[in-house]
DNA sequence: CCGGTCCTACCGGCCTGACCACATATTGGG
DNA sequence: CCCAATATGTGGTCAGGCCGGTAGGACCGG
């Protein structure tokens, strides 16, 4: 299996006329000229702009729409998506065991913790310290759902104040596989208990917005969580 | 499993034929009624199969193309391709800069080396040598190419190594990312040689199977190699 | 018998031009 | 003034055709 010498300069394929248009789409898209929630012009009319058949750009656009950067409504016409909306729709075509994605939660939610605290401002802080107080305020009335939420959403907050695009579509493939192998958490309320400190610990690092401490407290609070579950780490 | 979500208040689109077509490609694929590596009927064939146009048939296998699942080789066929297989660069929505490409990469390679180090065996410790003798044999050579394909060996080689599909379908996204963007490495001597006492580093914290270590000299060398290429980390 | 060239069937890549279903804007009648 | 019929625009789909590349067999010269 290790012939990585094996493979030679990779033969260019030529350029093939969707992937192409693809790109110039996918190029207007990110460098804004297509704005979030914008109408691309029809289908005719950019197939006619490219210089390409209208199979040819239904092709581009079907690509795009599979890696949902674009929704496509009939009858209304093709719209950019809200980038920050869901964009997990990639799919891992092999299985994942729930320690593969708790070993890629351990190394993408650290770095992510790593770097929120370093671009973490006064107002995020509050909306992660309001998170935290979420989760204990589930504790104490012993609403696991109400926990569930809020832990998910602490975790997304700080993916998101990390600010690194790939990063955050890794994570959200890997929250939408763990919810798929996920089983349901034990309900010990000293368990419960634990979260909550170790929320506090993230918390805490990022109030000191220092980096390692971040990544140390969110890495332990992920192993643990495994633990939790039962899951070798 | 369909239509766990179909008593959604959203309004059912009718089925589309390149996204039915598609699901049922995927399926077979899945199931194991198209092996890996498998060659698939030719297009005009499965169009005729299914009762859809060619051009139908060519968005289904356009999306799974796009979604990594199969391979199309021109005048060949389409095959499905390993789910080792890489994925391409339209995974990432919108542009991602060069600083998100490494800060991902730290975050991948770092725990890819971390565990690598608890899971490699004395065989793949051989090869992971061999690869860093390649590299400096490149600098004595100073043959800029082979050290750069023995580099990406050697990285590939430890995500190989480190066992997770997650992590190392990510990483592969990454590096795809990274070829997109990257510059000309600059070439003075020292610098390079720089990169092949990194690389030591590496496999040295291998040999002593030390996690910590691993990630840690895996996390310096990519923090300087984006140093060399003037990215701020 | 060997080795080359040529031919042909097959494959994917792409195009043209048309028709359908649906959503909306326009318009005309009650 | 309201509501329905219609015109227009959009994506969805189809049929058929041409192009270029690949592979494997037939053919021919050595």
């Amino acid at each position: 299996m290790p012939e990585i010498f094996a493979a030679q300069p990779y033969r260019q394929r030529a350029a093939q006329i969707p992937q192409t248009v693809a790109a110039r789409l996918q190029q207007a898209i990110g460098d804004g000229s297509l704005a979030v929630g914008a109408k691309l012009p029809s289908q005719r009319q950019l197939s006619d702009q490219f210089g390409v058949s209208r199979a040819s750009l239904r092709e581009a656009v079907s690509m795009l729409a599979t890696l949902g950067l674009v929704d496509i409504r009939p009858g209304l016409g093709v719209f950019v998506t809200d980038p920050a909306g869901r964009a997990p729709l990639w799919r891992f075509s092999h299985a994942a065991s729930a320690r593969d994605v708790y070993e890629a939660r351990l190394a993408l939610e650290g770095a992510a913790a790593a770097l929120a605290a370093g671009r973490i401002d006064d107002l995020a802080l509050g909306q992660v310290a309001r998170l935290v107080d979420d989760i204990a305020c589930g504790l104490e009335l012993s609403d696991l759902v109400a926990m569930s939420v809020a832990d998910a959403a602490f975790h997304d907050a700080i993916v998101a104040i990390a600010g690194n695009p790939l990063i955050g579509s890794m994570y959200r493939s890997a929250r939408e596989l763990m919810m798929a192998t996920q089983r349901a958490p034990m309900a010990t309320r000293e368990r419960l208990a634990e979260t909550v400190a170790e929320h506090r610990t993230i918390l805490e690092a990022l109030q000191r917005r220092d980096p390692g401490l971040a990544d140390a407290a969110m890495q332990r609070h992920i192993r643990r969580s495994a633990h939790r579950l039962g899951i070798p780490l």
